[in-house]
DNA sequence: CGAGGGGTTGACGCCGATCAAAGCTGGTGG
DNA sequence: CCACCAGCTTTGATCGGCGTCAACCCCTCG
């Protein structure tokens, strides 16, 4: 969590609540308070950072699941948030006001660092989706978000919960057909495998071995 | 500048010196020291970050240019740097020992502020990147990053030093024949012509036109 | 039972990768 | 001053991957 570190008593003296909300899949974060008021870290579930370019096409930058946190831009001061956030599971979230962690931030200055972190690993997730989505062939890019999927949201079982198909397609960059076809075609292969209902299993050795990686 | 808000005598007691540094095209930031102690800050020229996939295809994951910090990660307490850093121009730069960074957060807790945006703001041009090269065909691919370009170190004229092919090829995800037969047609429909060596100059309003933006 | 939304599958055309070869250009040495 | 060479750029020909359009299937829900 983005308090970790932080001793009990830091919030007894914050002046607004950190509440605790559960969004339904498909449901936008920020509209559970006004605009660019709050910073949300994720619990359980994931959400997707979507842009929106002149035209309605919708490409999503970055997936985000627990232990990461949503609105962190408006420590900079701006009013509003750089992307529309929706929920893709049913998502469990802290909600925890700008000024409250500014406030700890002046109380408490190693949550600078906890901050820093975060923007950290943002930004390296950032990258590594630019490598990994935007390059190479149809079928490595989708691969690698399954077993992106895995490690953001795995269960230790190596079972990921599948995605629909427009939104697998605004992250790797293709259409859905081309996305549906890949996908049957890594089950006919077993490479992924259901388990229940939207919950499905996959072969990570077998996959690893498809985008190249001989590291496994 | 990552120091600004800082007065002078900051940095008096700074226990190892920021030393000022050229590069020459082509040469990797990081050799100017023992990996993983300096954070540059770029004052003159543009630096690309490069990501090299096994296998050894290059792909280049961000640009920066005046004004950005390099290696800002090594904050987080990690060795090395997360890419390569290659000058593609002549590049002037500030070396910054990580430790002086952190000496001078301790006693000024504004600079977590400053480092906090650097962070954001490579954050930003990353979710940008994703979307506008890793989006739509490939003339579109390139003529935002001949926009990007003309934002990162425009000189006010509008005016941009023309990357290598490869470079270019690396950024969009392309073959630098692609590249080069889509640079060879703006050319003729004069969108873009040279005034110089390795310098040209963009029409900036008919190239916004055929990404589609209507706000021109 | 019918309707509708997502997923699947096929046919076809085009964009862009690839291979190949021919200009250009700047640097080097005679 | 010129010839030469290496690397970069340009251009052409060909081919495959993937977008697009269209039809169909399956499951859910009213």
């Amino acid at each position: 969590m983005l308090f970790s570190g932080l001793p009990d008593e830091a919030f007894d003296r914050t002046l607004q609540p950190i509440d605790h909300f559960i969004f339904p899949p498909g449901c936008l974060l920020h509209e559970s308070g006004r605009s660019g008021e709050f910073i949300f870290s994720i619990r359980r579930g994931l959400v997707k950072l979507i842009n929106i370019a002149p035209g309605g096409v919708q490409r999503i930058v970055r997936l985000l699941g627990p232990g990461s946190s949503v609105g962190l831009e408006l420590l900079d001061g701006e009013k509003g948030y750089r992307h529309p956030v929706v929920a893709v599971n049913e998502v469990d979230v802290c909600r925890i006001p700008v000024t409250t962690v500014k406030q700890l931030q002046a109380d408490y200055p190693v949550l600078h660092d906890q901050v820093r972190e975060r923007l950290q690993e943002q930004l390296d997730r950032a990258d590594d989706w630019i490598v990994s989505m935007g390059t190479g062939p149809a079928k490595e890019r989708v691969v690698n978000l399954l077993l992106m999927l895995g490690e953001i949201c795995g269960d230790g079982n190596g079972d990921i919960e599948m995605l629909h198909l427009d939104d697998m397609a605004a992250i790797v960059g293709t259409s859905i057909e081309t996305v549906s076809r890949i996908i049957a075609e890594l089950k006919r292969h077993h490479l992924v495998y259901k388990v229940a209902n939207h919950l499905y299993r996959l072969d990570r050795g077998a996959l690893s071995v498809i985008i190249g990686d001989t590291a496994g």
